[in-house]
DNA sequence: GAGTGTAATGTAAGCGCTTACATTTTGAAT
DNA sequence: ATTCAAAATGTAAGCGCTTACATTACACTC
């Protein structure tokens, strides 16, 4: 039986609980715990001692089917396997909580499917913005979203003509810009492990970096050899032994991101390769992985928490003041580490 | 103005308003998404084309507010930072997703007071379940939680003299048998980098582990060094830096985790030390980063996935089923890779 | 065709909050 | 003392669902 007993176990109270046991009504109860400037110190002060008397803690679904607000931003990463995104959500949490919000992750797994499902899930649960990576998406999802009006900012891509605002870097310059370092040391035979461009505009955007770069040194680049393959370690090993096989066996090969090279790394030391003398490797998103190898890394760097803080206050901005909100660019530069030297011949 | 125009930009359906277009009740429609077996095929054909044609979808602090059940558990662990428990917490997630439900994650930087915090929210928002990392917490954590009747399953630990049931695995016996090996090789000089102890049941454990090795060996443990730090790969290295310039210097340096095992690992090759003839290092996780150092690191493996997903399905049945749920202890293993050999002198 | 049991549907009372609006209290100005 | 605006508090109507219970429809049986 739910007795009104105080703290006997198996007895939560509510905020009517509260009101009887201070002896006010249930709005100065919630006005205690909302605007506590509104209500006279004394009448608080009551209010709190039975809030603590009886272990009272608010009913979050009650709250946010009230106030219709939940405080809450859902963030859908593709991945929290490795640490691609760690860093950067991180920050977005912090950035948020200092608000007075909450973040809730949810992954995908790089499906877009799976993606629209938790978009949907995570708006039923009231999130009162969305963090989403990357433009590209699952069918009328902005649709939907729109009617829902959920402020939306897409981050880990840059472009302002996207159909929501973004803050992240330019992938398609980046790796432009490492390929062209790539090709400054010489190599001619270059060879790209990506993820799936399909479904993956980043991916497509990096791969089509380096055809730029390849352009803008007269070089043709209609065959250029691109493995397509999941982001884990193992994968980029499989992709990198079966690149190595093919002739003419490449002299660099560029990898979309950290993990891809970590696992083509290994896989080429492991078939005897010295890196960088008998084949360069180089990553992208400068993750903690890519300086624990020997060598470590050459990559790309990604400010991530710079860019998590400010997609995390641009869309609080969007959710609380209700305006539209601005893409920004963010800056990324090459880091040159142990993995990127001339090719042998 | 709110109109009842479908598909109306920034008109958001509700129950009331499929039934009004199916012409039905809402307890209908209420019934047609929940249990569909419940509403003959000609009513539920009706509805489901005005569920569609409305694009409505249900308001789940609505409904988690009449129906007291979430389908939501809640998961703390310590941090998202490096993937010490990512693959665990994957698992977690994929069956609950199973079952219906979903998982809702925080973390608490290692911080207990952080992690009562969590735990409250996570029970405000109306986690119907919780799953823990290690017995140990702030205050009277426990009592709200019973008080709360929110049923707890413990993981990457195993007590069943613990407050609550856990499964998990054995810390002190796991890091035992890594210390015997150690002690096998014929090290006597061992120093150790572990996480806080005082609030951490886990790196307690662990440590307490090399104690019983080392009595075991006949050896006197009393002046062990233990050097605390943060789980960070920095702070590993910091601690090795510091650990080698004492006196005399150890041969061997055991770790409480992979991530801190790395940073030692790193740290001892910049300062020209070969790895493992002049120092021997081991780890304790087996995460992927251990995998991809040059040598690999000698760690214990941990059975993440099995652990996530036995975890998960007993504190699901605990929830759905109402019963109280028992331990289960799990096995790790010595994984002998490339940081531990025999001492130099 | 009346009677009966079961399946399908409807009615309406909450769930625990927030907040517009109404009412009371307070305290400064007269 | 009296007045009155401002501040503090109270009242009560929802928010969008679920579900116990009541009602109706339907398919049988005799």
């Amino acid at each position: 039986m739910r007795s009104k007993a105080p703290n006997a176990s198996g007895f939560v109270p509510t905020l009517a609980d509260v009101a009887g046991h201070a002896g006010v009504s249930t709005a100065t109860v919630s006005r205690c715990i909302n605007t506590p400037e509104q209500v006279q110190k004394k009448t608080r002060d009551k209010v709190l001692r039975a809030v603590t008397d009886l272990g009272y803690s608010p009913n979050f679904s009650a709250q946010s089917l009230a106030a219709k607000r939940t405080n809450t931003i859902g963030a859908i990463i593709p991945t929290m396997d490795n640490s691609i995104f760690a860093r950067g959500i991180q920050a977005v949490q912090e950035e948020l909580g200092r608000a007075g919000a909450t973040l809730l992750v949810a992954s995908s797994s790089y499906r877009p499917a799976l993606e629209a499902e938790q978009i949907r899930a995570l708006v039923a649960r009231g999130a009162d913005g969305l963090l989403l990576i990357g433009h590209q998406r699952d069918g009328n999802i902005y649709e939907f979203l729109d009617r829902q009006q959920v402020p939306v900012v897409v981050s880990w891509a840059y472009d302002p003509a996207g159909a929501k605002p973004s803050i992240g870097f330019d992938n398609r310059a980046a790796m432009r810009t490492m390929a062209t370092e790539v090709l400054a040391r010489g190599h001619r035979r270059i060879a790209v492990i990506s993820a799936r461009q399909a479904d993956n505009d980043r991916a497509r955007a990096r791969v089509a970096g380096i055809r730029d770069a390849m352009e803008e040194a007269g070089l043709d680049h209609t065959n250029l050899p691109v493995f397509e393959t999941n982001y884990t370690i193992e994968e980029g090993s499989a992709a990198l032994a079966s690149l190595i096989s093919s002739s003419p066996a490449p002299t660099a090969v560029i990898c979309g991101n950290d993990v891809l090279a970590v696992g083509a790394l290994l896989a080429a030391q492991s078939l005897g390769m010295r890196v960088p003398q008998d084949l360069s490797i180089t990553g992208f998103d400068d993750i903690e992985l890519s300086t624990v190898t020997s060598p470590a890394l050459t990559t790309v760097h990604v400010p991530h928490r710079k860019m998590g803080v400010l997609a995390a206050r641009q869309l609080w901005q969007m959710v609380t003041e209700q305006v539209p909100g601005d893409s920004l660019r963010l800056d990324t530069e090459v880091r040159l580490r142990g993995t990127l030297g001339p090719p042998a011949n």
